[in-house]
DNA sequence: TAAAAATATGCAACAAAGTTGCATTAATGT
DNA sequence: ACATTAATGCAACTTTGTTGCATATTTTTA
């Protein structure tokens, strides 16, 4: 299974025409078999101590998929950024649920914000951040 | 018109039952004194060197105050908590707009962000966090 | 109004998350 | 295989916020 995701992380890089090293494969590779945005202490946790991986590298790495469309940043109350792949949620700005118990991040990619907020006169809006806190169904 | 703010802010301190502390009215004094959310460092700056103030005591006093409900904070996507006293927008659940060339971030007071917004099952919404960012009036 | 009690403040040391510069290594095109 | 280009690892650093404890300030009480 986890081979089957490497596959398709290779696929998508390759794609993008950038270069595919296997550290990329690797990050891709885990966040694709998540169901939610994790942050790069789980993706570390995840990688473990057989393919050691700088932490730098790491931030490089998410910069660039995100960069790439590949996947998006998720931020957060806790100062941590969480990354999700692109494929599940599309790359449209949707919002997010943060768990207050098990700190868990899920995209709610029904929730669109494009919604044009009421702003002051001469203020524009380009993005919006949207997040639910509360409790996820297994700590409620 | 500054030491109106600080009568202002003593009474509102005396109003809680804490102690009335110099630096305590001096911080909410500021806050007062701002149409924005403020971050630790613009209240650092503001406060310049003749009374000068720990930075470790600041952070304590802000938490103080929101818990108080005198003031609340505002987190952001730098990392940076902002606040803003609670006496123009009132302690409900709002919106907030950043401008993404100043960093100013200012409450939009009208978006009340109670709206029930739709979760998957077993799902439980405590607390909601909405951003707007773009550029403000004088920045557009 | 002076002492006692309760609480706030300052200082030092720390922690977590992310950044920068630069030398080394690996991927790709020829 | 070699040259070129881009990615990686390492060390040092920055920023933002936290913790423990001794000292100072408020407030209460006598
Ligand atoms: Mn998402
Ligand atoms: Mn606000
Ligand atoms: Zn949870
Ligand atoms: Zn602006």
């Amino acid at each position: 299974m986890l081979v089957n995701f490497n596959e398709q992380a290779e696929e998508m890089i390759r794609h993008t025409g950038g270069r595919i090293t296997s550290c990329r494969v690797l990050v891709l590779g885990i966040l694709l078999a998540e169901k939610k945005a994790i942050s790069h202490h789980e993706i570390e946790e995840r990688i473990g101590d057989d393919q050691p991986l700088d932490r730098v590298t790491l931030y490089r790495i998410l910069e660039w998929l995100s960069k790439k469309g590949l996947a998006h940043k998720v931020i957060s109350d806790d100062r941590k950024w969480r990354f999700r792949t692109n494929i599940y949620t599309g790359s449209h700005q949707h919002a997010h649920f943060k768990c207050s118990r098990c700190t868990t991040v899920i995209c709610l990619s029904d929730i669109k914000t494009e919604y044009c907020w009421p702003l002051p006169p001469g203020y524009r809006s380009q993005e919006v951040e949207l997040t639910v806190k509360g409790l996820c169904a297994a700590c409620a």
